[in-house]
Parts: C-alpha cells; structure tokens; sequence
DNA sequence: CTTGAACCTCTAGTCACTAGAGATTGTAGA
DNA sequence: TCTACAATCTCTAGTGACTAGAGGTTCAAG
C-alpha cells in the first residue's frame, strides 16, 4: 500500500490530476488511513496507467470511462472498444490534415519577411489581414 | 453602419464570440444606438476578419493581442510579428510530429481485433492498459 | 402601432485540469 | 517521546475560448 504521492511518482500523473479521475468516477474511491490519506495498491497503480496512456493517446475522459466500463463486463467489449479506438483515430487523422494545412500557410506567412522583404509593410499582418492572400483553403 | 448579427454573417463568427472578443479587448468597444445595441463599420469588420483568419490558424488571443498591438505601432512591428508567426509554426509542426505518433499507435491498437483476432482478450484494452506493448514512444 | 426577430446583460457551464487556502496527518531525526 | 515539516486532506476558484440560457429591451417591417 502506498500514498498519493507515490503513485504520483510511478505514474507520473500529478496528485491533484490523481483526486480529480477519482472525482470523475475514472478511478474507484481509494481506501483511507485511519487519519483520511488514500493508499493504493497495484489495482490501483494499474486503471492509474491504463487511464494515463489513453490520455496520451488523446482519449477523452468520457471515452476512457466507456473502456472501463466495457473492461469490467468483457462479453462483447472488444467490438466496442475497437470502435472506440478507430474513431479516436480517424479524429487524430483529420487534426493532422488540418495542421498540415496550417503549416503551409504559416510557412509561408513567416518566410514573407525574409530576404529584401516585401516593401514598407508587415507581410505577416498583412497575411492575417487578408484571407485572399492565402495560397490554399484552411 | 451594420448590427452585430450582420457583422457575424459577413465573418462568420457567432454573435457571442464577438461580444467575447470584445470583453477580451482584442475588439474596439463598439458605436451603440441609442438603444444601447452595438454598431459596426468597415474597421471592425477588418479586425474581425483578422482576428478570424488569426484563429483559424490557430494563434491564442493573447497572441493575436500581441498582433494587434504590433498593428497600431507599425515601428519594428514586421519583426516580431514574424516571431509570432514562426514561433506558431514551431508550434504546429510539434503537434503534427506527436500526431503522427499517435497516429501509428492507434491504427496499430485498432488493427487488433481484426480478422483471426487475439484468442479471447481485448487488443485494444490490453494495449491500453500496457504501454510495453507500444511499437514506439508517444 | 403591433409583432416578433434581434439585440442587450448577466450568470453559469464546458473540458481537463491547475492553483491556492487553510487545516490535518504521517514520519524521520533528536 | 517529542518535534518539525513534508505530505496529505477538502474546498473553492481560475484557466482558455468559447457556448447556453434567462429575462428583459429595441429595432424594423407590415
């Protein structure tokens, strides 16, 4: 059994971050001291990780909490949690494209003032002035 | 001399977003009526379109704050707007670079459960749940 | 002059935390 | 055993960039 802290330490979530998953119904309330302080075992260090990697991965709370829910009743989970997983993705895919876009123009934008410049004026304000300046839709 | 309501058709921006920007200062304080409700010309819709265009391409208020007080102090402006500008690009292609990660890791996790599947436990859930199982950081 | 869409201000909610106040507990060293 | 003090506790409020809703007022067409 160990403290907040140290499963802070092991997880690298931060202990504010750990009380509010438990807030959140992500985490199962945590058995208490006799003195109140939560202590954790390696159940708890376990649905800690799991949680943390999804959130790397960008999961949304509300989408771990789905995969916790269909971890604890496994009849059917993995077509559920497949889904999940595959829209998580196609939502990284369509964040990359429109980055990519982005970049182009920024890219742009910002080599605007290199070299002998564009006259008197700012071409990256002028840029963000005027839409039709941009080379491709974003 | 047009309303707030034709301001947010010709810039796209919702009617309570313009009220927000110009709580946030990034907006003038418009003309009213004498009934109190907001007025707008050529300017606010430029700065408008600006703040927009800013947004979209994915700059925070406070950087487009920082553009707009270049703006009005056009001395030496083009090269920290440019700063701006480049330090946003940095920005972007960072986020593309942890996407794209993500990206191979969730369409690995997602490929799991396909065609002869993993004997009886989830793929998704288990690689979730242990990140040894990744192919690569993220 | 009436109607109703558009406008006004204000408060509160969103997401996923993070920060701080003020009080209590756990533990290592003297 | 006592003492210090780090770590913990709960609670409230703040972040960014809006969005939603209540409850009231104004504008403009017919």
């Amino acid at each position: 059994m160990f403290s907040i802290g140290e499963l802070s330490k092991r997880t690298k979530v931060k202990v504010p971050t750990i009380r509010y998953y438990e807030q959140m119904g992500l985490l199962a309330e945590a058995e208490r001291t006799s003195g109140n302080q939560r202590r954790y075992d390696k159940t708890g260090l376990e649905r800690l990780s799991f949680i943390r990697h999804a959130r790397d991965l960008g999961f949304s709370i509300e989408a771990i909490s789905s995969l916790i829910e269909l971890q604890e009743h496994p009849d059917r989970s993995c077509e559920a949690a497949t889904d999940i997983a595959v829209s998580q993705l196609a939502d990284v895919r369509e964040k990359i494209k429109r980055l990519k876009l982005l970049e182009k123009e920024l890219s742009r934008i910002s080599k605007g003032c290199d070299g002998q410049g564009v006259s008197e004026d700012c071409y990256v304000l002028a840029s963000l002035a005027d839409h039709e300046l941009c080379s491709r839709e974003h």
